[in-house]
DNA sequence: GCTATAATACTGACTGGTCGGTATGTTACA
DNA sequence: TGTAACATACCGACCAGTCAGTATTATAGC
């Protein structure tokens, strides 16, 4: 993959450039989409020079891997974080829900720039393939806590672990797709019960 | 709504020309976005001049409307067609996801056209509107026919149907997105049989 | 401590290229 | 011969990336 991420600068002047260069420019990536979104624009929201920038990212194309890098890997701690393999499935379950979608609650530009990764991974094979690898490893997570839960005789043993994993994912992504295309419809902290119920009824043994 | 069509000048030449010009489009958005997207490149792929381009669309907003109205219409018609209030549930799941699945297949491009709609919508109140409208169409629909089939006691009668609504889109969006993202390694194909198994079981009255 | 020198962080004007949209001309058909 | 469809050259705005210069901090020698 050769990431392409240069170590940063030293701070100075009390605060961290590159750090605030990107949180301006998520805001910025969110509301304009990476295409339209102008590197002035970012720059004079951050409060900083065009030059700036081109200290701290080679270019916009490099900012934009930065982003996905930082989005992906904190979504992943939240995850994993969330994960207790001690825990009743439907705990578990639930405790993965809540953390995902307050994730989008605190942060609810995560669903827009969301959008804009799916749209580059479309054009983009690299993009296309970090995504990719990003869901590789939930499944393996959900994989996991799936397979640590059947050993306790608290899953049914009749399910594809895999196809379940994947299921559980969609279910997730799908219901905030509609929720980030429709918020007055469909209201993710509505569906936090009934989901963590649905799915936990049908992965337990009868 | 108050669409922005313009009702298609006289066919000339043999061909029709907004066609030609919105089948080459399609290609183009796929491959590239809309923001990249030239509109000298979809008249040179379409066999055109820039003129023409002027003559079918007001501009380059218009033509991605006008797509989006498309394939939306396109879309609902499948969707609409796979329904028979007649048939059993599972039948009746199984035709909607195969129909959804087959029009994925048949037109690859689908996908990366989907995905930049969504990405639009996160920035464009309007297109959110409408996506968000074609969502409300579709669980309606869904609404419908699980209503009919719990008339016809088929359907466990203690869910809620919005949320069943909601939940079956999700998942067949999810899985979508998954296998758009991750081909090698997510088929719709081999999901058709487990999908319509498991979301036919847990609607079945027990 | 104090200064000289080097190294780094940053500024902002500028450029080269791109592209949506237009103006004007040309062709085909009624 | 008029009119709608299409072609082509062009313009003005925008913008990623550059670069020469400035400001700030680190370091070395005293």
């Amino acid at each position: 993959m050769t990431a392409v991420l240069k170590d940063p600068p030293r701070r100075r002047r009390g605060q961290d450039t590159r750090a605030r260069l990107m949180e301006a420019a998520m805001g910025v990536l969110a509301r304009s989409g990476f295409d339209r979104a102008t590197v002035d624009e970012i720059v004079r929201e951050a409060g900083f020079s065009k030059g700036a920038f081109y200290v701290h990212f080679e270019t916009k194309e490099d900012l934009f891997w930065a982003m996905l890098e930082e989005r992906i890997s904190r979504q992943q701690e939240a995850f994993r974080q969330a994960v207790a393999h001690t825990q009743p499935l439907a705990d578990n379950m639930r405790m993965i829900l809540s953390g995902v979608f307050g994730l989008l609650r605190d942060d609810p530009l995560w669903g827009s720039l969301y959008a804009e990764f799916a749209a580059h991974a479309s054009r983009n094979e690299k993009v296309r393939q970090r995504l990719a690898a990003m869901y590789e490893r939930w499944r393996e997570l959900i994989v996991d806590l799936l397979s640590a839960s059947r050993e306790a005789g608290r899953t049914r043993k009749d399910i594809d672990l895999q196809f379940a994993a994947t299921l559980l994912i969609a279910t997730v992504e799908g219901s905030i797709m509609q929720s980030h295309l429709a918020p007055e419809t469909v209201r993710l902290e509505a569906m936090l019960e009934p989901l963590t119920r649905t799915l936990s009824e049908w992965l337990a043994p009868d």
